[in-house]
RNA sequence: GGCGGCAUAGCCAAGUGGUAAGGCAACGGCCUGCAAAGCCGAUAUUCACCGGUUCGAAUCCGGUUGCCGCCUCCA
């Protein structure tokens, strides 16, 4: 089996065949570190993460570097508002990162460098690029001329002369063409600045992603990816200085993630429509964002909505109250192998994986991959409805088969491997927090329908269940007594 | 103006030449005191519209309409 992706580049699907057999070298542009984290970004980690999972779970061993951009205008700009250093600034937001993406359930990349620690690469390309007369220093800036790489415009498919100069941005006279990029800029006094041939300055934006990704992973490597918006300019100079200072092709495939909507609407700050990763985390379970966000195939739009996540939430619960169901039925935990070790013993020998392996083969297709998960789910209840008590040897070995698979599967999309208990717990604990819902209130309700009920008053004992449902309180009355959910 | 994408049931969403996955919601059945949960069942003769290619098209080609993104910092 084959993997195909979609490759931005040739604007097809193409076969997978890293330079290396057995190896994966992958490099994703991260944050900015100047703000909190948003949905935004969570789907683009997301959307990696999840790739990187599943290239390690076909065997392949994969070098994954994403960065941070800790310097930059935005970040100076950020400094000078807090009335902190930039050094202080990019901490603060990486350490954040860090604590919204773990809490997401993602994978570390096996790198995470960062510009202000590779200043002499930087250097080091900028120079080759003005030897070979890619670049020129004017007043201590020095640009790219984008005129001397003739290949300039084919990741995003556009021609020097096509493109409206000026139409947005003023032009800087001092560019020999508008579209000349900055590759280092002269700092003022109060900026963060570093000694080079051309003064004191610090690295342009694009720079850094040509000289870390040549530093760990090679001039050229297989995987390149980021959010569409970096096609143009970013990924685009990205080329235009990596291929002209080292003369070979940059990048093998590159991947890019579509844009999130929030209720239908670009997300930005101007509309005041941001939504950050701690604020959704606070009212939704985090493997619920995770499986909204798999929902749909990564290069699509996709819309956020409550309606959505509610949806996304009402799956996560079916998933976990299968896998519950299982252990009550067997007596034993469903195991996780954990970490990758699950994941990586899925086979092709099972229908359910196999059919798993084609999905993800489809240029990581995680809507078809979700939709196996929950075909699997229902066939493991189907299994124990059919074998209500006591199930047969042959039947538990079979649910604990289908169960397991669960399990794998959702190590790779990096969901359904906690204990059944603890998910819902963290997810009352969230309603309880936001509803402000004593537990031992709603105990001692469920103890007066009880009586009721014994006495057969229905009327009363209805009573109690409709006024504990008014507030999103779920009773189910199971042979070994009655149990209580919130519904979302 | 240039480049690109999308239009599939009430909603979300797979499907890229062989006769429409999956999820949510709603409906009927089993179960239940009644519910909830779970399972079962029925739900798109049809894939924005108009032509064309083909034995055969949601899928390919041409056109029309509508929506969206990028061209500026942005995941």
């Amino acid at each position: 089996m084959t993997i195909k992706l979609y490759n931005s580049l040739s604007r097809q699907k193409e076969d997978f065949e890293p330079m290396e057999s057995g190896k994966v070298s992958m490099y994703v542009c991260g944050p900015t570190v100047y703000d909190s984290c948003h949905i935004g970004h969570a789907r683009s980690v997301v959307v990696f993460d999840v790739i990187y999972r599943y290239l390690s779970a076909r065997g392949y061993d994969v070098f994954y570097v994403r960065n941070f951009t800790d310097v930059d205008d935005k970040i100076i700009a950020r400094a000078n508002t807090l009335g902190i250093t930039c050094d202080e600034v990019s901490e603060r937001y990486i350490k954040e990162f860090h604590e919204d993406m773990d809490a997401l359930n993602m994978m570390r990349p096996t790198l995470e460098p960062r510009p202000t620690g590779h200043i002499e690469q930087i250097i080091g390309i900028i120079s080759i690029l003005i030897e070979k007369g890619y670049a020129y220093a004017v007043d201590g800036d020095v640009y790219f001329s984008v005129e001397k790489y003739h290949d300039y415009g084919k990741l995003s498919g556009r021609r020097l002369e096509d493109m409206v100069a000026g139409s947005r941005v003023e032009i800087d006279p001092r560019k020999n063409n508008p579209h000349d990029f900055v590759l280092w800029k002269a700092s003022k006094p109060d900026e963060p600045r570093w000694d080079s041939p051309w003064g004191p300055g610090r690295p342009g934006w694009h720079i850094e992603c040509s000289a870390m990704s040549a530093e760990y992973l090679g001039q050229t490597f297989d995987i390149h990816g980021g959010g569409k918006d970096l096609i143009f300019p970013h990924h685009e100079n990205e080329i235009a200085q990596s291929e002209a200072a080292f003369g070979k092709t940059f990048v093998k495939y590159w991947v890019h993630n579509g844009f999130i909507n929030i209720d239908h609407e670009k997300m930005s700050k101007s509309l005041g429509n941001f939504l950050t990763i701690k604020e959704i985390v606070k009212t939704w379970h985090p493997e619920a964002l995770r499986l909204f966000l798999l929902s749909s195939h990564y290069r699509s739009p996709l819309d956020y909505t409550d309606q959505a996540m509610q949806e996304a939430t009402a799956g996560m619960d079916r998933i976990y109250k299968t896998l519950a169901r299982v252990e009550s039925c067997l007596g034993a935990p469903v195991s996780t192998l954990g970490g990758m070790d699950g994941a990586r013993s899925i086979t092709d020998q099972t229908d359910t994986g196999r059919h798993f392996f084609e999905a993800m083969d489809d240029d990581f297709n995680t809507a078809r991959a979700t939709a196996i998960l929950f075909e699997t789910v229902r066939r493991v209840n189907r299994l124990m409805d059919a074998n209500e008590e006591n199930p047969a040897p042959s039947n538990r070995e079979q649910i604990v088969e289908e169960a397991t698979e669960i399990r794998k599967i959702g190590e790779i999309l990096g969901i359904a491997n906690l204990d059944p208990d603890v998910y819902f717990q963290q997810k009352q604990a969230r309603s309880l927090g936001s509803r402000q819902i004593d537990p031992s209130w709603v105990e001692k309700k469920i103890a007066e329908r009880k009586l009721a009920r014994k006495n057969k008053d229905f009327s009363a004992a209805d009573a109690i269940r409709d006024e504990l449902l008014d507030m999103d309180i779920v009773l189910e009355d199971r042979p070994e007594g009655t149990i209580w959910k919130m519904k979302h």
